[in-house]
RNA sequence: CGGGGUGUGGCUCAGUUUGGCUAGAGCACCUGGUUUGGGACCAGGGGGUCGCAGGUUCGAAUCCUGUCACCCCGACCA
């Protein structure tokens, strides 16, 4: 059909090239526009009232956790940055710097902060003397910069909107303690209201954060079977402390070195909602994240009658949801089209045959399934077909990820699946970093994550080498 | 940083091979009218120093040199 061609015209379809559709529908769900800066992008309202409702629901969720929130400078002194030795040299190659203040050149060069450890350590030495002031459990929302070579909105781009904890405390188990609440209140996060399935484990030593004990991660698989690093949780140990001598007097009055966590999600989850529910016809967004939750669209707008009863539907449906009203002169097929393309959840057609009747027409965007109803139960309605879209979504993309998980027994086995299936690999692993190279160099896959939950012993060998295996790990191609 | 591609109204592109007259189309935009249940139609209208800088030529969007930017795929990263 005519329509069908105009559709396909709009949006690369997923299947013939994912990274073309991807940047398709970025551009054209209106989230973002093209900065005059490589690398940099204008979130447009849509892209950011998505960001402002994660923060919103993550910031709730923090509070509940004790965290308070504060904001550190941007800037970064070259001497600070230099404290610990695996940081600065994981994050030197992609730092911008400032040399000039105004015509004069600084004495110290500034770094722009590609994340703020060094900031919260420097800051935590001066403020924290007693185990009296512990825990410290810090949080700020900013931006961060890293000079990435090739972009891509909202996966990766020069200039990013995050949020970073960090945190501080008097024994190690409390600190490990913090690192898997934080990585837990991630995964939840993303279930719950991204709709999001994870998978929850450690990072490898190779793959772990510059400067961490240990790295927790989430990882979430993308439509096209590729890895996405969700969120990630980081323990420090004392591996900050010790070089940036944050110590407190402990009850013994024994000088002692804090133990340290930090641990963010940034706006690149904008990116995974896009990847993981969006279609042929757009963005996909789960009901608690869409700006726009309900749009109503009238029919026959001009009709006596038509418009009035529209926009007091759409006043009604306000009270409880973010409800919008479609009163532009577009035909209603245009305006079918850019809900579907903004992935707005439900749409309400309303037309003069429906009013003399006395229902309303209810489309969801998940399954374009078109429901009846009566126009005086619209927003008891709409508020279930929300929520159940929420739990399709969810189940739709978990049954989407566990039909791309494959065990691997063998490197021939391994070897067959990284070519041809999408999705995670289950492979046991000697611990052994070579095993990682090897297979990233032969299959362009890496480690994802030694997951906590289902660490069953599928085999007695590492499927790279042949030696005994010590863990189950999660392989991918990653974003 | 390596490989590939592209720069022409807001967007998508044609025109470049083989230099030529006033630089085109579709979409979008503005005005008026008719329409409206899956991207409506008619009429009229506005908007471009062809990425930038040099050069060749009587004449350059088109040829040459340089340069910048963006996109895609790798490597690196959230």
């Amino acid at each position: 059909m005519a329509q069908e061609k105009k559709l396909v015209e709009a949006i690369t379809s997923m299947s013939e090239d994912f990274a073309q559709w991807y940047t398709d529908v970025v551009v054209k769900a209106d989230l973002i526009a093209y900065s005059s800066v490589k690398g940099c992008m204008i979130i447009k309202p849509d892209g950011y009232a998505i960001w402002e409702n994660i923060q919103q629901e993550l910031d709730r969720r923090f509070k509940a956790t004790g965290v308070q929130n504060v904001y550190m400078p941007m800037f970064i002194p070259e001497s600070l940055l230099q404290v610990e030795k695996d940081h600065v040299e994981g994050f030197a190659p992609e730092v911008a710097w400032v040399t000039h203040g105004g015509l004069n050149p600084l004495q110290e060069r500034l770094c722009v902060r590609p994340t703020s450890e060094t900031l919260f350590c420097d800051f935590y030495k001066d403020i924290i003397h007693s185990h009296r002031d512990l825990p410290k459990v810090y949080n700020q929302w900013c931006s961060v910069v890293r000079w990435e070579k090739e972009t891509r909105p909202f996966l990766r781009s020069r200039e990013f909107l995050w949020q970073e904890g960090h945190t501080a405390h008097a024994t190690a188990e409390e600190a490990e303690e913090r690192t898997v609440q934080m990585l837990n209140l991630y995964a939840d996060f993303c279930e719950e209201v991204l709709a999001m399935p994870v998978v929850r484990g450690q990072k490898t030593e190779k793959e772990k954060f510059a400067g961490a004990e240990a790295t927790y991660t989430i990882e979430a698989l993308m439509h096209d079977g590729k890895a996405l690093q969700s969120g990630t949780s980081h323990n420090f140990g004392q591996n900050f402390s010790k070089p940036f001598n944050i110590q407190y007097s402990d009850k013994n009055n024994q000088l002692q070195y804090v133990h340290q966590t930090s641990w963010g999600m940034t706006t690149r989850l904008i990116g995974a909602i896009i990847m993981v529910h969006g279609d042929d016809s757009g963005l996909v967004l789960p009901p608690r994240i869409a700006p726009t939750q309900v749009i109503v669209i009238p029919i026959q707008q001009k009709k006596e009658g038509v418009l009035e009863k529209a926009s007091e539907v759409t006043e009604r449906l306000g009270k409880t949801m973010r409800a919008k009203l479609d009163d532009s002169d577009k035909s209603p097929g245009w305006k079918f089209n850019e809900a579907e393309m903004r992935g707005i959840p439900v749409r309400v057609e309303l037309g003069p045959k429906d009013i003399e009747a006395g229902k309303c027409v209810l489309v969801r965007r998940d399954t374009r399934e078109k429901i009846e109803c009566p126009l005086d139960q619209v927003e008891a309605k709409v508020v279930e077909l929300l929520e159940t879209i929420q739990k399709d979504m969810f189940e739709r993309a978990k049954a989407h990820r566990d039909s791309h998980i494959w065990d691997a027994h063998n490197y021939a086995e391994f070897t067959e699946i990284a070519n041809n299936k999408p999705g995670f690999i289950r492979a046991m692993w000697c611990g052994d970093e070579a095993c990682e190279n090897k297979i990233k160099e032969d299959l362009a896959v890496t480690s994802r994550c030694m997951p906590f939950n289902d660490q069953e012993q599928i085999s007695d060998v590492c499927a790279c080498c042949g030696k005994p295996a010590k863990k189950l790990v999660y392989w991918g191609k990653a974003y």
